[in-house]
DNA sequence: TCTTTGAATATGTAGGACATAACTACTATT
DNA sequence: AATAGTAGTTATGTCCTACATATTCAAAGA
């Protein structure tokens, strides 16, 4: 029986099957031709013949890529590339349970990581409006009992200062990794809070700097920073 | 002819294939039964006798999965569910050339964002030694001349930025966005960097508190920041 | 000119066949 | 008895054929 040391040090070999060499050529071929969304793609049997497999190792590999959102088919029409959501992709792997626990922790720090450098993007982009809204979702806080409720909220505050980046990919992404959030916080042993609230957070926003507005947020995630390892 | 706003408004009715069905089928009886990975699967032909499909459309959808490293399959002994990796999915699809300018422009902030948030892993990490080879790194620079090396020496030193947050999820993920600031940077009419150089970043993250370094970097990227639109 | 009808075509799905690798149990050899 | 070799079994990998279905295109009809 071979050790785990010796598997890790010469690692599996993986047998390439033909819809991973399919998968790879045609994307290849995509780039090296350059096509752009909307171009034709040729037909099945053409690729098939091409390469010289069958059309159900094609159709695999095709599978593929149309559930990455790169192609589109329609009867008859054939088919298109077309423009990934580049985070869809995403959303698919993204299942705390499944993913290992330095990948969790590694996307639970990158949520630090993000929402300390936010304060670029809301600084440049906020609006009075937006500034309002926040403090109304901050206040509607004090008034919760119920966990559920603190979690639900909790979400909606910061839902929105990514809302309030302008940034719509940023903001999606947040979205699909609350998730790995709650995951994370439910492991914790106990829900604990920085000394800086929404509130507080709010109203720095609408009055205070972009320095002091980031400090506010260190304070109000420093539990979380207290815990980073080094 | 219907115009392009009324596409977008209305979206595309997109036909679930067999394939699309399955796939969903897949992901929610792993996620019902609680599958871990390791765990193995039933065999394509009970999966599609189960799901009263053909072995071919199961077999499309598990390609899908196995590209996404969510199963992995031996010959004989079956499936196992996987540990995917999260980023491999994203890479797939991360291809500037195919990626809408909208979406380039909120990964490129996406930068901008990290950047500036990177600083509290960095200083809650990092080493003498570490802080000695980046500062190694921003002097080759100046010897420097032609463009292909100062972009290399570029992505060298940032890079060796998120290699200090200890984060290798980050790092990998910075990693795979090079190509998008590369092209980002290409388009732009001119190359434009920022008042605080690579090395004054090095010696502030030597001598220089948080809130320094951080203010430096702001410097250092202060060019782009400038670009952001309302 | 507009509508209708039908043929043509590329994808979607089914099902069967066989190759191949890997596991099992058994046999033979020392 | 321990090891090496052998044959059989099994689930995946690949190929092939057939047909359903949707969509386009063009010809026929009003």
């Amino acid at each position: 029986m071979a050790s785990d040391e010796l598997k890790m040090d010469l690692g599996r070999i993986v047998q390439q099957t033909m819809p991973d060499i399919v998968e790879l050529r045609l994307r290849e071929y995509l780039k090296e031709k350059s096509f752009r969304p909307g171009d034709p793609l040729p037909k099945e049997i053409d690729l098939a013949e091409s390469l010289g497999v069958s059309r159900n190792v094609v159709r695999e590999a095709l599978s593929r890529l149309r559930m990455l959102g790169m192609v589109e088919t329609r009867k008859r029409r054939g088919m298109v590339l077309a423009r990934p959501d580049i985070l869809s992709s995403f959303e698919r792997v993204l299942d705390p349970s499944i993913i290992g626990e330095t990948t969790l922790k590694d996307i639970f720090e990158l949520r630090l990581v993000l929402e300390m450098g936010l304060a670029e993007l809301i600084y440049a982009r906020k609006t009075k409006a937006d500034v309002e809204e926040l403090k109304a979702i901050a206040l509607k806080q004090m008034d919760g009992k119920k966990g559920s409720f603190r979690v639900k909220n909790e979400i909606e505050f910061h839902g929105k200062l990514y809302e309030m980046s302008g940034n719509d990919t940023l903001k999606r992404f947040q979205n699909m990794l609350l998730p790995i959030f709650d995951y994370v916080i439910k492991t914790e042993p106990k829900f604990i809070s920085g000394k800086v609230s929404h509130l507080d957070l709010a109203e720095l926003l609408a009055k205070g700097s972009k320095e002091e507005f980031r400090q506010g947020m260190y304070e109000h995630l420093k539990p979380h920073f207290d815990r980073l390892k080094k």
